[in-house]
DNA sequence: CCTGTATGAATGAAAG
DNA sequence: CTTTCATTCATACAGG
């Protein structure tokens, strides 16, 4: 990964000059590494095991046990139910097209790569591409170059071009001083925001912060 | 890995206490959940795969998974916790903005202007206006008018529509400002299929992928 | 606690 | 390309 880059991230949203930033120390930092190695293991283990099932049936894995385990790591819930609803003349909606993770990190690996003209040539083997891994069209790819650049830009426009307006009080004003019992944490503890609708560093994580840089889809592998 | 930090110290009360530690920023605090959603995301995914394709098994199977999962859960705790209680800093990443009521009356009142273009010049005007009440951000304020707009517009739609209800059988699916409680659909951001190309897909659907090709995880492991 | 609702934010698509 | 719209997602809060 390399988001070490990352300098003076500086306000997304409710915070003019102040920033704010977690703090975490070593033995924190190494946990979390050790969450995700643990994750990583799981995976490949799973993934294995799932080619010799697929090999052959008749492969007597004690399988019911990754089911457990996995419900125990599973934080969230909700799995997405079948296409249509009961009702079934449900249906219509949805007519917008949603990038699967698989899509969307092959997006932004392309767009990563700084080529800022899309064309028509490139838009029709990307498409191509993408198709591999779900319905898609040459306008969702051309859209999303479009909205994506677009709003790279504009991230990266609104930053203050200074630090002139120190603010001598705000951050402090937030209402409610809320301190909420910390949302994000599911009752798990496990912090994962939702299991649904993942996608991989959007990285233009979002309101105004800059960062025009690059994001590549790599998962971090703690090594 | 290393996300040093560089300027933008904060260091909380860097004094006595831990001398050195990490930070993210937001930005990079939300991109280690995402990838650990996502990794939570790939398990449920593999899970799902095995319970189709391993119609019932017997469990008696490989400990070790079971003890690398709940490793997992556990680690997750713990890593919850100590962050938590550490620089006490909000853990919450992205906590959205608040009007305060003083910036709320002068957003209706600006609304209320009939100034339907926000344009980005007023934008700042207001933004700077509103900042004298409270943090906040141009951004806010330009999702504000925004969702403003597009709820007010919506109201008068679902209001007038009593009188000639054309058709007969579209009573309950009606827009409704019943915020439909969603999940209906998929929510791992895969794509319904256009309603002109529905065949297969029907019995794994959601378990695994969205895509008919061999699912082989491997993709999403980059090395 | 759990659930429903209002509303801030994200984003695909389309208009300009 | 830039701005706007429409729809959806996520979360802060109020009630049970």
């Amino acid at each position: 990964m390399e988001w070490e880059k990352e300098e003076e991230e500086q306000q997304s949203q409710q915070n003019n000059g102040m920033v704010y930033v977690k703090v975490m120390t070593d033995e924190q930092m190494e946990l979390l590494q050790k969450q995700i190695a643990v994750y990583t293991t799981i995976c490949e283990q799973l993934v294995e095991m799932h080619k010799n099932v697929s090999a052959q049936q008749d492969l007597s894995g004690p399988l019911s046990f990754f089911h457990l385990a996995m419900l125990g790591v599973k934080l969230g819930n909700l799995y997405c139910d079948s296409v249509m609803t009961s009702a079934g003349n449900k249906m219509t909606s949805r007519q917008r097209w949603t990038p699967t993770t698989a899509q969307l990190q092959i997006l932004e690996r392309i767009f990563d790569e700084g080529i800022g003209t899309p064309s028509k040539q490139k838009i029709k083997e990307v498409t191509n591409e993408l198709m591999q891994h779900g319905q898609i069209s040459e306008t969702n790819v051309y859209n999303w170059f479009q909205n994506r650049r677009a709003r790279s830009k504009r991230k990266q426009m609104v930053t203050p071009p200074n630090s002139a307006e120190s603010e001598v009080e705000t951050e402090d004003d937030f209402p409610k001083e809320k301190k909420t019992n910390s949302e994000n944490i599911n009752s798990n503890g496990i912090m994962v925001p939702r299991p649904d609708e993942i996608c991989f560093q959007s990285s233009e994580i979002n309101s105004l912060s800059q960062d025009p840089r690059p994001h590549t889809a790599a998962i971090m592998f703690p090594s």
